[in-house]
DNA sequence: AGTATACCCCGGTTCTCCACTGGGGTTTGC
DNA sequence: GCAAACCCCAGTGGAGAACCGGGGTATACT
């Protein structure tokens, strides 16, 4: 019941990317894994994977670097989890429970992963970079 | 965010010994292994696991077995799903998140453990028993 | 008493996945 | 043309999941 680093860095990552949005400027791995302490050469495999998801798009060559593919308040926290974790292919080999008890196990915890999804995808990109934002104008206020 | 063999192994087990908890008869790991086509071996494991954390009480010997240790309306799915999983252990090596981004996403993470763990606790053992019988009643109204 | 029946404990094994590293190749701007 | 960046693919080390097996111990029944 535990975030996995890859989630974990995807969405740093993305958060990175996001208030660069506007500017149409690319931002480069290095930068992004010295900004958020993460093992540049595992980045670049999580970026590769958000490109091919359509979540970030690549432009290549000197001074390239990543951007995101759409608004920031037009990606949930559910795309970013889903495409990383990759549970879109998950239909594929789907246990048949054997019996009755099984069955209604199976539907308590698709009850779970539902209110967990929920949660996902209520948040935004935007709605993490504002709550940061508020966080740091508190911790400026307290500073006073 | 899939349910472990583990966790749906040992909420089989104890849905097996929740009608039995009446009786005070006690059930045979063999019993509840081919009943719910678990692995013996893995299953004892599992059991002791329970039996440690006070989900369960055993009996050795001839005809001996495994009980509930409270009635089945007061063991929630989370209890199980906690004690099998082990996330009670886990506030010792809480890694301190560096920037600000990785606290705000550590917030929400929060926020969905939450409700994940709201609803396994709401459930109780004797709930997904209830399910069950009405479930089977449903398929017999069905049948005629 | 003796024996069969069950739990008990501990250890090993195979497999998969995660986190991470490394070696090249290709595109692009200056 | 050269350096800066992305691209692809391959491998490695560790951890945990899912088992299997052997031997020990308590208990009921005869």
């Amino acid at each position: 019941m535990d975030l996995s680093c890859k989630s974990e860095y995807a969405l740093l990552a993305l958060l990175e990317l996001s208030p660069h949005y506007a500017s149409g400027e690319p931002l480069q791995i290095r930068q992004i894994s010295s900004q958020q302490n993460i093992p540049d050469r595992y980045l670049e495999q999580l970026l590769a994977t958000l490109r091919r998801a359509g979540l970030v798009k690549s432009q290549r060559g000197a001074r390239g670097g990543y951007l995101l593919a759409r608004d920031p308040w037009k990606i949930s926290l559910y795309d970013v989890v889903s495409c990383i974790e990759g549970f879109d292919a998950q239909a594929d080999v789907t246990k048949v429970p054997d019996t009755s008890e099984a069955v209604v196990i199976q539907d308590v915890w698709g009850e779970v992963r539902q209110a967990a999804e929920a949660i996902l995808q209520k948040y935004t990109l935007q709605d993490l970079v504002d709550q940061r934002n508020a966080k740091q104008q508190v911790d400026i206020m307290y500073y006073i």
